[in-house]
DNA sequence: TCGACTGCTTGACATTTATCAAGCGAGGGA
DNA sequence: TCCCTCGCTTGATAAATGTCAAGCAGTCGA
């Protein structure tokens, strides 16, 4: 493990207050690896053997079932995954594959479980963590159930005008991974591109600009408990 | 707080390991109160005041938005609500209210969080009773995108068969939250238990009888990474 | 016993969403 | 430069789901 990374690990919040001995141990075991775009790196199911770790690139979290698959969420850099399962010593709910070229670090299960039983500071950390990732699937699950599906496309794009403080930006993935994650066929956010250029929306590609903001938010009544993800 | 209920706080899996000392100060500051049916306990955006217990009754937790209302569970004795709120000083992210005459323990948000930051086992059990959350709600986001309405009243149906080891038994809630639990309308689940007929439910207002399991659930495809609810 | 209430069901219809098939268009080799 | 591929779009149609209105069937209380 090199000490570069050991560095950026040790300030995530996950790791930042820990006792300086459990981390050595956590690195001990770790190492670092390189995927090229579209590697699965787990699957549903599977019994967790690592904590991974998205040091750069991008992953996607994805969950299928008789034939159909659903993309669940995105994990950036630089945040852990599958921590929930790791810690439960549970089956994997949900498979991940790379998006892009991406350097993942592995820390295995075993250690990560030993030092949570150490570790007051840890644990503390991890309650933070899951806080976190049950508060933002909570959210999604009313997004799913309280919203069409013209309502969720007019709120995500007002969110990641808020996440880049623009009225123009490109789309962080591919449409058809944005449907699945909206919840909708490919076909049906296209359409759903079209039904919100009345509202100010303009598409190229995967170029967005958002000519008027205000109508397009009395559309999506975008709410803080549903839309804000800091929280 | 009476001598019976404390010991049943003290025997629930996030309090039993913690400091005795710690344990004393939570209970120090909290009290039972006793609720008739149907009324509201916390509202969505409210700042958590209070953990709360529940010792007998039931509470529906739920959502609104937009003038649409989804009811997102039920939690049953003994068991805690809004955990993850409390712990990050966050707005509830549901509204809560009894659904029968419940007698339930609030616990002062301030002292749940003093404690947390000082008592590493109740840190650990934290951590499990939110691992176990967060991937509840993941299988539940798992079953409202991968399946139809039908699919998902089969496997609820499945689970219920599953919980109370019968192949015929009551339903444990209204019908009309069952459908908004199960994301529908109840229109739609009184024409889904038609649907379900020809694989062998019969339904006699909320009492259920399975016939053909197996047929069933040939149909239903049940997963215990969805339809598990203990792991 | 009789309403009146409440939740459930049913039918007709509208809307939303998915499916299937075809076509378009930008980007990447040969 | 020219195809070829692949993702996206579009149109036609089907399926799923929601809405509205009416009616039914228990339950409860006068």
């Amino acid at each position: 493990m090199p000490e570069s990374y050991r560095q950026e690990v040790r300030d995530l919040a996950l790791f930042a207050d820990m006792d300086q001995g459990h981390f050595e141990t956590l690195m001990r075991g770790s190492y670092v690896q390189n995927f090229p775009p579209r590697i699965d790196l787990i699957t549903e199911g599977d019994t967790p053997d690592f904590l991974h770790v998205v040091m750069s690139g991008s992953v996607d979290l994805f969950s299928s079932w008789n034939g159909r698959e659903t993309s669940l969420a995105t994990v950036r850099p630089v945040s852990t995954f599958i921590l929930a399962a790791t810690i439960k010593d549970a089956p994997y709910l949900m498979s991940a594959r790379t998006l892009e070229k991406s350097r993942i670090i592995l820390l295995p299960s075993e250690d990560v479980r030993s030092v949570f039983e150490k570790d007051g500071a840890f644990a503390r950390a991890i309650v933070t963590e899951l806080s976190q990732c049950y508060r933002a699937v909570v959210k999604n699950t009313k997004d799913l159930k309280l919203r069409t599906s013209l309502e969720r496309l007019a709120n995500y794009l007002l969110r990641q005008r808020s996440r880049t403080a623009s009225d123009a930006f490109d789309l962080t993935m591919e449409k058809r991974r944005l449907a699945s994650f909206l919840g909708m066929t490919p076909e049906n956010l296209s359409r759903a591109f079209k039904g919100l250029e009345p509202y100010g929306v303009r598409v190229h590609g995967n170029h967005i600009k958002i000519t008027d903001a205000e109508d397009l938010a009395r559309f999506a009544k975008p709410t803080p408990l549903i839309d804000d993800h800091s929280t």
